[in-house]
DNA sequence: ATCTATTTATAATC
DNA sequence: TGATTATAAATAGAT
C-alpha cells in the first residue's frame, strides 16, 4: 500500500478494480506460497469475481478442491449418513412389500384350493386339474380329514365330553338344524347322518380310497345311490410329491 | 519481511513457526478482508496446520464452508443427481410393489366371494356374512345371472346355433352327462334341468327375490321342496351402495 | 509481546 | 496493458 492510505470501499471503476483485483489476488496467493512453505501449512485459497463462474483458486482449482472437500468431510459424512439412512429405510419398505405380497400370494392359493375344492364337491372332473391344483387339494383334504376325526372322537367318547362343544361347527348349519338334533338322537348317529350328508367328507372318503372325481352331483346326499359310475376316472391317481 | 531475505524452507523450530504461522495467518487474512472490500470479491481461505483437526479459516468457519460448497456446486450436483436417481428408482420399485399387492388383493376379494358364494350354495346362513361379502356377493351373482341369461338365449334359439357351442361348460358335468344329454331333449327342457339342478342359479334366483339365505341345505335340488322357512332372514337387505 | 530495521506490496502515475 | 516510484504495510529477529 502506498502514496495513499489503504481505501476501506469498493473502487468504483472496473477497469482500475479489475486491475487491482489481478494485482491483489497475485500478491494473496504469493503470500500463501510462502507461507504454505515457510510453516508447513495447506492452504487453499478461493476467489468468487461477481459475475464470474469459474473462481480464482490456491494453489490450483485442483488441489484447491481436494484440500475443502478434505475439510468438509466431517459434515459430507454426516449428510451422507443421511442419505445412506434414507436408503437404508426405502429397501427396508421394498422388503416389507415383497414379504406382504408373498403372505397375500400364499393366503390365494389357499382360496384358491378351498374353491377347487367345492368345484371338485359339486361335481368338476378331476382330470380338468393340474398337479398343482391336485396337491394342494390334497393338503386340504387332509387338513379337513384331521378335523372331522378330531370330532369323531369327541363324538364317539361322549364321557369326556356330553355336550355338542361350543367350538364346534357343522359344516352345514342346514343339515344340524332341520334333519337332525344332536340333543334328541345318539352321537355316534348324529355323527354319521352329518358326515354323511357334509360332502367335504364324502369326498375326502373318496380321496383316501385312491377314488378322485366321481361324475355324480357331489353335493346330493351320496350313500343312498350306488357309486359305481366313476366315469372318466381310472383309480390311480400321480404321486404328487 | 525484514532484517533478512524470506527464506524459502520451512521453519525447524516449531514454537518459531507457530509463532510465525499466526501472524501469517493473520496478515493474510487481513490482507484478504482489504481485498475482499477493495474488488468487491468473495474470498475464502482454509489453512491446515499439521497435526491440527480444526483448520484456520476465513471469513470464518461456516461462512468458508458456505463458499467452498458454492465452489464445489457443480461436481456436488452431480454426486447428488446421482442418489437421487437411486432413490427415485427405490421409490418406483415401492409403487410397483404396491400394485402388485393390490392386484393380488383384488384378486382374493374375488375369490373369497367364489367361496362364499359356493359357501351359500352349501348352506351358509347369510346372516353370518358382512355387508362388504354381501355387496360382493351380489356382483358375482349378477355376473353369473349374466352368463345364465346369456347361454339360455343361446338353447331358446338354437336355430342360430344348432349344436351345444364349444365354449359353453354346464356348472355341472355330471349334471348333464347323467341326467341330460342336450342331444336328445328339446333345449328348453335341458336348460330348466341344468338351471334347476345348479345350486348357483337356485341361489341367484333366490337374490333377485330380495330372499337371501334360505335356511335350507341349498345344494339338493330345490323347486319339489316350499322353500317357506326362511328363518333368520326378514327378506328385507340394507342398501349395500 | 514490543520494537525496528528491512523487505514487500501496491496506489498512483506515466 | 506494463513499468516506475513513493510510500504504506508486513515482518524476522532482537529485546
Amino acid at each position: 500500500m502506498a502514496r495513499k492510505k489503504l481505501r476501506h470501499t469498493r473502487i468504483c471503476s472496473e477497469s482500475v478494480r479489475n486491475s487491482i483485483l489481478k494485482k491483489r489476488a497475485a500478491s494473496l496467493f504469493k503470500k500463501a506460497e510462502e507461507f504454505s512453505i515457510l510453516c508447513d501449512v495447506e492452504v487453499a485459497i478461493i476467489i468468487f469475481s461477481e459475475g464470474e463462474i469459474q473462481p480464482i483458486a490456491y494453489p490450483s482449482i485442483g488441489q484447491a478442491k481436494e484440500i475443502l472437500m478434505r475439510y468438509l468431510s466431517f459434515s459430507e459424512a454426516e449428510r451422507l449418513k443421511k442419505l445412506v439412512k434414507h436408503e437404508t429405510y426405502l429397501l427396508e419398505k421394498v422388503n416389507e412389500q415383497e414379504e406382504k405380497i408373498s403372505k397375500v400370494e400364499k393366503m390365494n392359493e389357499g382360496k384358491e384350493m378351498d374353491i377347487l375344492f367345492n368345484q371338485l364337491v359339486e361335481g368338476k372332473n378331476i382330470n380338468e386339474l393340474d398337479a398343482r391344483q391336485l396337491k394342494g387339494l390334497l393338503k386340504l383334504s387332509a387338513a379337513k380329514m384331521d378335523k372331522l376325526n378330531e370330532r369323531k372322537k369327541q363324538v364317539i367318547q361322549p364321557s369326556e365330553c356330553p355336550y355338542r362343544p361350543s367350538d364346534f361347527k357343522p359344516v352345514s348349519e342346514n343339515v344340524a338344524n332341520q334333519t337332525i338334533d344332536l340333543q334328541d338322537v345318539s352321537p355316534a348317529t348324529s355323527l354319521m347322518e352329518d358326515l354323511i350328508n357334509d360332502p367335504w367328507f364324502v369326498e375326502n372318503m373318496a380321496a383316501n380310497q385312491n377314488e378322485f372325481g366321481t361324475d355324480e352331483f357331489g353335493t346330493e346326499p351320496a350313500p343312498e345311490e350306488g357309486n359305481d359310475n366313476n366315469a372318466g376316472d381310472d383309480g390311480n391317481p400321480k404321486d404328487l410329491n
